[in-house]
DNA sequence: CGGTGTTTGCGAACACTGTTCTCTCAAGCG
DNA sequence: CGCTTGAGAGAACAGTGTTCGCAAACACCG
């Protein structure tokens, strides 16, 4: 029977969710500096030593969180990259694009618990951690391989911007059989989605161009028609058919 | 005379200003989170609540100082662009680019202040605070409208990308005389100098890309060649260049 | 069934924190 | 000189994360 030894682990880890479930809506609320562990056990009916049979710390419990908001992300990418059109290369980059911007704007607090600043634990990368990070941009990476692959993008172009030093740098990440060129063109790509996410997440962004869709479209097109699109990407198509596919990413504009 | 009236006012700036030096200590040691009124206080042999006298909350203080970042920021790219060779427009962005990069390294706390979530007072963009940003991207984008002036860019090859509704966006933000393709341009390389100073401020990249030169300088260059450069960039004689202009931004590799 | 460990939770305590009062003292003013 | 204004001290309140000792509940084994 499956009763009584794993019975006494089931029921802590049911508890164990629940304290995440607190702690996240907390979270989700007040943000991560407000996240209080007093509260928490509160809005459950427990000590706030009681706590501490589940998690060594305040910081262990951030951190177990930002490691859900990792696979959360994970999942949203890997979910759009699923459902997307495998056709069009550039509608599936879209709309995986787009799910990580929607996500972002959803989860606000997630997200800036991933991408701001680590609060000095680095050490704690423990690997399941870095594995759901990973998973995530290796979503976006196979965009750009299946891309390639198709023959839509040929990174090549980029061969020439690249030094010995960076072209072995290139090499030392072998990340999904990419030619270093076409690993330059993910880098590329990656960090200009993060930077406008960024960005328009905390307000940067000057008034008329604050979360504007057609920004980042733009944007997110245009930096795959760098990566070595062979033809120019037809913008208003591409849009046209990613806003099809699943209706507009968002109603087209807040 | 400068004498009995300004005098107490003249006092009380500077401890205003110690208050300041002795807070942004903190900061840069422990981190947004741990800066305690408390500590400052003990630092400078005061009590917390003489604080109150010039800071109505903690969080004021804070603002204040994440106003002063983004003025040391402002400067450093002022500075960087000043010095640089105007003869060629790829070099003088790359150094700004560069200084950018550094600035960022050399002061991740205060980056994280400026480019992290705002803690809910959005309300307290003081005007002052907005023009330190803005004379920030104003940098970016004089080095792009010198571009342009100079010939050597011609974002209209954009002008294709941009929706009606995106063109209208970019008019209604009339920022330095630019082009809608323009000011699309600088936007898309802004965003790329960003995200990629997030990712890699924040310990999000790849082992052995983390910290590299190469891969910045790169993709910043990448960048500015994909906003419409009419000759491709000769990447390795423009990083020369700029590596010879103030010495290597950093010794070349960390 | 009864005894025995282990796990779980509680409650008090400590050392902090931001913030708000009241009170006092000294400096600047006429 | 007296008077007013401001700066600072000190105590207090309401929180916080964290630790410790103790008691109840549970799973187990004879």
């Amino acid at each position: 029977m499956t009763s009584t030894a794993p019975r006494r682990e089931r029921v802590r880890q049911a508890t164990i969710q629940e304290i995440k479930a607190a702690a996240h809506a907390q979270l989700a609320e007040h943000g991560t500096a407000a996240l209080s562990l007093r509260a928490v056990a509160r809005a459950m009916g427990m000590t706030p030593s009681a706590l501490y049979r589940y998690f060594d710390s305040r910081a262990a419990l951030i951190s177990v969180l930002a490691q859900d908001a990792y696979a959360s992300l994970a999942d949203a990418l890997e979910a759009a990259f699923a459902t997307a059109p495998t056709d069009d290369q550039a509608v599936r980059w879209l709309l995986v694009a787009r799910a990580h911007r929607q996500w972002a704007k959803d989860s606000p607090t997630e997200y800036t618990l991933i991408f701001g600043p680590q609060p000095t634990d680095l050490t704690d990368h423990s690997e399941a951690l870095i594995n759901e990070l990973e998973r995530s941009v290796a979503v976006m990476f196979r965009c750009m391989a299946e891309a390639i692959a198709a023959g839509d993008i040929d990174p090549s172009v980029l061969e020439v911007e690249l030094s010995p030093g960076l072209r072995e740098q290139l090499l030392a990440w072998d990340c999904a059989d990419l030619s270093p060129a076409g690993t330059a063109a993910c880098m590329s790509v990656w960090t200009q989605l993060h930077g406008l996410i960024a960005l328009e997440l905390f307000g940067h962004m000057p008034e008329p161009l604050a979360g504007s869709q057609e920004l980042f479209d733009q944007q997110m097109l245009g930096a795959l028609d760098r990566a070595g699109h062979r033809a120019p990407i037809d913008h208003h198509a591409v849009i046209a058919r990613a806003d099809g596919a699943a209706g507009p990413a968002t109603p087209v504009r807040a």
